[in-house]
DNA sequence: TCGGTCACGTA
DNA sequence: CGTACGTGACCGAG
């Protein structure tokens, strides 16, 4: 059972607020309704077509909201394959169409702009310009007036769809491209199925978490500001004649330890704590800096904001930025360990908690198909074997790898990298291209084919008359590009594989509704599961890791390990 | 009102 | 001088 493969019979779907209007290579037709919901649904059960939109947000975010559980079964997401291809998070109507037609998009109005003052806005009825781009009121919207026009939208995604499957097809790339488009489009189907579905969240227990760090809710502003000066006041006052020294600013506060005789270049936690006995107001700010986070960030209006009825919800994008992670907000993705008590299941259900052990180096060992390093993954610790190799013990193991994939410099790096390089040269070599073409500026692909992009350095590449502060501010800005792209070959591969793994576990649970995906955390998946079927659940995701895996290797097989356990809470179980 | 910087949570 | 992201606060420029 592997349903995020096949080709599919490709429909293209539009849904307006009038119906829904869809095409397939031979015939469109339009389905006036006030529910299309639920006729793509049905349509998904008779016809298990591969439904083409133009994203996921357009076409599937208004169907969630009127129906929150509805299912599609496979999609293209042109979006999503856009930024597959061209790299970067600007995907929108006008740039999908232009980059699959070959045209410059240099003339096209800005991401999400409008050309409202008539450059190019020229008077027509149709959807193309003379120039072939998207008219901006079609790319802006304009296809959502009737059912007519959104049949047409309809045609031109089909169109579109074609043209980039051609372009995958053609990608160069150490994996499947074409494999990775049908799962990246399914990460943008789950992004929206996550918005829509929200993190369950036990809210009492949040607030009692809350209430632990800066106390109890606030009745009005006046207390809130009472409060807040009393927290303040728990650090200044181990400085008396300091009263009015704003905390939150990092300028201030470095001033105030400069009273406390304490000279340092910056305020971050990490150095103050190496400072902790030399003044009673080291302990005293960090103890304010991790309650002002509660405080601020996550607090009250935090939970008021982002939690309705028990799920905390965000929007999620599927591929954000340079390597092609999923992004989350509202705190998604950066909850502090302190509030995942709160993360709690529904009654009658559990939670399945799954984390990838030690995905970056086995995904290493796969892209670059070492085979030393390959049968070093087959050990469920794979930093043991690579240990016993280099002649370290497992902690200077360990920091090696970490070294050679994040392009680490200081410390001991240096000669463990030289044991890096014999023990597995196939591995550093991946590496080392990727970091050569980084500082050159050149783009490079990560193994699934998604283009990461890389920028052009504010002197140009090579800044002739410059003066000695100059040419070292270059030269580090080459070596952050070469640590960049070092760095997104694996992370972005194993964004890929995360994605391919999450996409197969949420066909299998929608297929047999043994519950759903409620967080997706970069190695990390978490289910929402009837408690009948919790085992059930996670024997789907260690099947669908084992599935994912065997299809993601194309030379020698590497191993890749999940830590499954069922909890109520999400504290619960952290390996 | 805006963008840059700092700081810090997660992986 | 390991990377990525999102969030909120301050601060100086406009």
């Amino acid at each position: 059972m592997d349903l995020t493969r096949g080709p599919g019979r490709l429909v293209a779907a539009v849904p307006t607020a009038d119906g829904v209007a869809l095409a397939t290579a031979d015939e469109g037709w339009t389905v006036r309704t006030d529910d299309p919901a639920s006729t793509l649904a049905a349509l998904d059960g008779e016809l298990r077509p591969r439904w083409v939109w133009w994203s996921a947000r357009s076409a599937l975010a208004p169907l969630l909201a009127a129906r929150p559980g509805l299912r599609l079964t496979r999609c293209w997401d042109l979006a999503a394959v856009h930024r597959l291809l061209q790299g970067g998070s600007a995907d929108d109507p006008a740039r999908v169409w232009a980059a699959c037609h070959g045209l410059d998009v240099g003339g096209l109005p800005a991401d999400g702009q409008l050309d409202l003052l008539g450059g190019q806005a020229e008077e027509t009825d149709g959807p193309l310009r003379a120039d072939g781009h998207l008219a901006a009121d079609w790319a802006g919207g304009a296809w959502a007036a009737d059912l007519e026009r959104a049949r047409l939208w309809a045609r031109l995604a089909l169109d579109a769809q074609g043209r980039q499957e051609e372009r995958v097809r053609a990608r160069r790339a150490g994996g499947d491209a074409l494999t990775t488009a049908w799962s990246e489009s399914a990460a943008a189907l789950l992004a929206e199925e996550l918005a829509s579905t929200g993190l369950p969240v036990d809210v009492a227990e949040a607030e009692r978490v809350v209430a632990e760090h800066v106390g109890p809710r606030p009745r009005d502003a006046a207390s809130a500001a009472a409060l807040r000066r009393q927290r303040d006041e728990a650090v200044l006052r181990h400085l008396p004649g300091h009263d009015d020294v704003d905390l939150r600013s990092p300028a201030q506060v470095r001033r105030l330890l400069a009273a406390a005789g304490l000279d340092v270049p910056d305020t971050r936690s990490w150095r103050l704590e190496r400072l902790l006995g030399a003044h009673p107001v080291v302990p005293a700010l960090l103890a304010w800096r991790e309650s002002d986070r509660y405080a601020t960030t996550y607090g009250y209006r935090w939970l008021d904001e982002n939690v309705v009825a028990g799920r905390l919800r965000g929007r999620w994008s599927a591929s954000d930025g340079g390597a092609g992670r999923m992004t989350a907000q509202a705190g998604l993705h950066s909850l502090p360990a302190a509030l995942r008590t709160a993360v709690r299941a529904e009654p009658g259900h559990l939670l399945v908690r799954a984390d990838l052990g030690q995905v970056e180096p086995r995904v290493l060992a796969a892209v670059s198909g070492d085979p030393a390093l390959a049968r070093a993954a087959d050990s469920p610790d794979l930093y043991a074997p690579v240990a016993a190799r280099l002649g370290v013990e497992r902690s200077a193991a360990k920091v090696a790898v970490l070294a050679a994939m994040y392009g680490q410099t200081s410390g001991h790096a240096g000669r463990a990298l030289e044991g890096m390089q014999r023990a597995y040269p196939a591995a550093m070599a991946y590496l080392e291209a990727a970091h050569a073409a980084g500082r050159r500026g050149d783009d490079v692909h990560t193994h699934g084919g998604r283009r990461v992009r890389m920028w052009s350095l504010p002197g140009g590449d090579a800044p002739a008359e410059a003066s000695p502060a100059e040419h070292a501010a270059h030269r580090a800005a080459v070596a952050a590009r070469g640590r960049f792209a070092r760095n997104a070959v694996v992370q972005g591969a194993a964004a890929e594989l995360f994605k391919a793994w999450a996409a197969t576990v949420r066909l299998r649970l929608a297929a047999t509704g043994a519950g759903e995906i409620v967080l997706c955390l970069h190695d990390e998946l978490l289910l929402h599961v009837p408690a009948g079927r919790a085992a059930e659940a996670a024997r789907h995701v260690q099947e669908a890791l084992a599935e994912t895996a065997a299809r993601w290797c194309r030379g020698p097989q590497v191993r890749f390990v999940a830590d499954v356990a069922v909890v109520e809470r999400w504290s619960e179980a952290k390996s």
